[in-house]
DNA sequence: CTAGGGTTAG
């Protein structure tokens, strides 16, 4: 306490010895004096000098200049805990304020049981909590996601008529948020008088936790309604979480173009988040180029690149990008190494993917997931490894759930490997698990196999469990409206042109030596059937809907719901060629680009 | 008298 001190070197204080010598000493002014240097303290001996002093100078007894202490040091970056309460317990009768910033210090530093500790000890002191107490209280147990307790704090709130305080209502729709208890959450948020762009921002980003995107993008749309727009980048990330996941591109592209005209610069979240849009909505070089343009690039941003990249086929690009990461340095973690290994399955990459598969394990020390378990039996599959795949299921230390299943199953049916499917089927089919694409699978993999009775087994089976399967579908936007088509589909208003479309295209690709295959009908009809069949699948409906509807040389994006047909596939690649059309559609795993009379996928 | 709420991406 004595030496250099920043005190005399700044003269606010006058030597200890001096100043009981002045008769008339002002407490008033060195409270104040005092006060005001502890604010400027950098540091823990700063402030302990200053504490000295107050000790000195008989200040430590008005309570102001304690409570100031115990905050400053509560609070302060540089500040200790130890020794905030350390002070606290010299005060003697410690009040709301002292409690409310020993808390606040407590859940600064994380130390949540003890901020829920210290606020019982204030309840049992008898010191009433107040407006600054629950949002505080509040945040320490969403962090620890009790819901009970937040119940019963809830409870207290209510008790000391707090209910109205828009802080305390924020926090209120917090911590249910985070504890999944929409309904509360909601509730809290729609009684508000006076909503401000936090109560918006926790009810979203609330929703979007949850994975409620459709609800996140309705309130958003609510926020807007109710002229709360602004440049609120966490806002704007979880919303654009949502766009991704439901593929709203438009809505993300407003959401960038506001982003780019009301802010100097994007952070690295908002960057990745953008990137992720794009490369999820089918946008592979607006995502690529974003993602070149990013000064400061992270262990997310390269998770989100490679899966992108991963999932419109761009096996070896994503190994690159990949490889440029360690070299920067940057550790990958399990979520990386999905991507990785996602990406080398969709492009077929099969050495690579069981090389970094060890890799992971053996340099990187990432225990594989059920995920990663996942990408490689889709890529043992994918190479006809049916053996190895299953195999690989046997020897995971978790149990198999019916992603795994599924992935086996498919890939017996592209091998045309009845035996293992039958196993994969029988793993599938619980008696709690209901879906009906599975029993398909199998009734279309027999039909290959010809083994008709097998068929109509499957298929009675799946009719007394009740199961409708959706009809496939492919959904096209034309001037920003959504197409929806089925196959055969004849409800659509302009289907005559359709159907003529379709006339006129088979003409165009029968000269570029197209011929239909119609193995791809798995259905016991005659070739004339199966023929008119093939013909009408919904993704042709939809490109010659698109075609008729759109600029020449626009780019077509089709939706669908279940994979394309090998038949859809080489037609499309014609038709990319013929009518000089880049066509890329989206079906329940990956991109397909259509380009020149080649696709993405490598076939 | 002092202080505070929501914080986001794969």
């Amino acid at each position: 306490m004595v030496g250099t001190s920043v005190l005399y070197q700044n003269n606010f204080l006058i030597p200890q010895e001096d100043y009981s010598k002045i008769p008339e000493f002002d407490y008033a002014l060195k409270e104040q004096e005092c006060i005001s240097l502890m604010k400027r303290s950098k540091n823990l001996r700063d402030f302990k000098q200053v504490h000295g002093h107050i000790v000195k100078l008989g200040l430590f007894w008005s309570s102001f200049c304690a409570s100031n202490l115990v905050a400053t040091c509560a609070l302060s970056d540089w500040g200790s805990m130890d020794y905030a309460c350390s002070i606290f317990h010299e005060i003697d009768d410690p009040g709301t304020f002292e409690f409310n910033t020993i808390i606040r210090g407590l859940i600064k530093e994380m130390n949540l049981d003890e901020a829920l500790y210290m606020y019982l000890e204030m309840l049992e002191a008898g010191v009433e909590p107040d407006n600054f107490t629950y949002p505080a209280i509040l945040k320490a147990c969403a962090l620890l996601k009790v819901r009970n307790e937040g119940m019963q704090i809830h409870g207290h709130v209510v008790k000391f008529g707090l209910e109205e305080d828009t802080f305390v209502q924020n926090s209120l729709i917090n911590i249910y948020g985070k504890c999944g208890e929409m309904r509360d959450s909601c509730a809290v948020f729609e009684q508000m008088d006076h909503k401000t762009i936090a109560s918006w921002s926790a009810i979203i980003s609330a929703h979007a936790n949850l994975g409620m995107w459709s609800e996140c993008l309705r309130i958003f749309g609510d926020m807007n309604s109710e002229g709360c727009w602004r440049a609120e980048e966490s806002v704007l990330v979880s919303v654009l979480s949502a766009c991704t996941h439901l593929g709203e591109l438009d809505l993300g592209r407003c959401i960038h173009c506001y982003l780019v005209r009301n802010l100097s610069g994007l952070n690295v979240i908002v960057e990745t988040s953008l990137i992720d849009v794009y490369l999820k909505c089918g946008c592979l070089e607006k995502g690529l180029c974003l993602f070149e343009r990013m000064a400061n690039k992270n262990q997310m941003s390269y998770s989100v690149i490679i899966s992108g990249l991963a999932l419109h086929g761009c096996g070896q690009e994503a190994l690159k990008v990949f490889s440029q990461m360690l070299e920067e340095g940057m550790e990958p973690d399990d979520v990386t190494c999905v991507g990785v290994l996602s990406a080398c399955s969709h492009a077929g990459l099969v050495k690579e993917g069981l090389k970094w598969f060890d890799t992971m394990r053996f340099e990187h020390g990432i225990e594989p997931t059920i995920q990663h378990y996942g990408c490689m039996v889709d890529l043992m599959g994918r190479a006809g490894m049916l053996n190895e795949a299953l195999e690989l299921i046997k020897s995971m230390p978790m149990e198999p759930n019916d992603v795994l299943w599924r992935s086996l199953l498919g890939s017996c049916k592209v091998h045309s490997n009845v035996e293992l499917a039958e196993v994969a089927a029988k793993n599938l089919f619980q008696p709690n698990s209901h879906n009906a694409s599975d029993y398909l699978t199998l009734s279309n993999l027999y039909a290959k196999a010809q083994k008709w009775q097998d068929v109509a087994f499957t298929r009675t089976r799946l009719a007394e469990e009740g199961l409708n399967q959706e009809p496939g579908s492919s959904s096209v936007e034309v001037k920003r409206k959504v197409f929806k088509f089925v196959s055969q589909d004849k409800s659509h208003p302009q289907c005559e042109g359709v159907y003529e479309m379709l006339h006129q295209m088979e003409w165009q690709l029968k000269f570029e030596g197209y011929s239909p295959d119609t193995s791809q009908v798995l259905m016991d009809v005659d070739e004339e059937e199966k023929r008119q069949r093939l013909s009408t699948h919904s993704q042709k409906l939809a490109i010659a809907f698109a075609l008729i509807h759109t600029s020449q040389h626009s780019h077509i994006r089709i939706v669908r719901n279940v994979r394309m047909c090998s038949d859809c596939h080489v037609y499309t690649k014609l038709i990319s060629t013929i009518y000089e059309r880049e066509i890329t559609v989206r079906d329940r795993n990956r991109f397909h680009h259509f380009k020149n009379g080649t696709c993405s996928c490598g076939d």
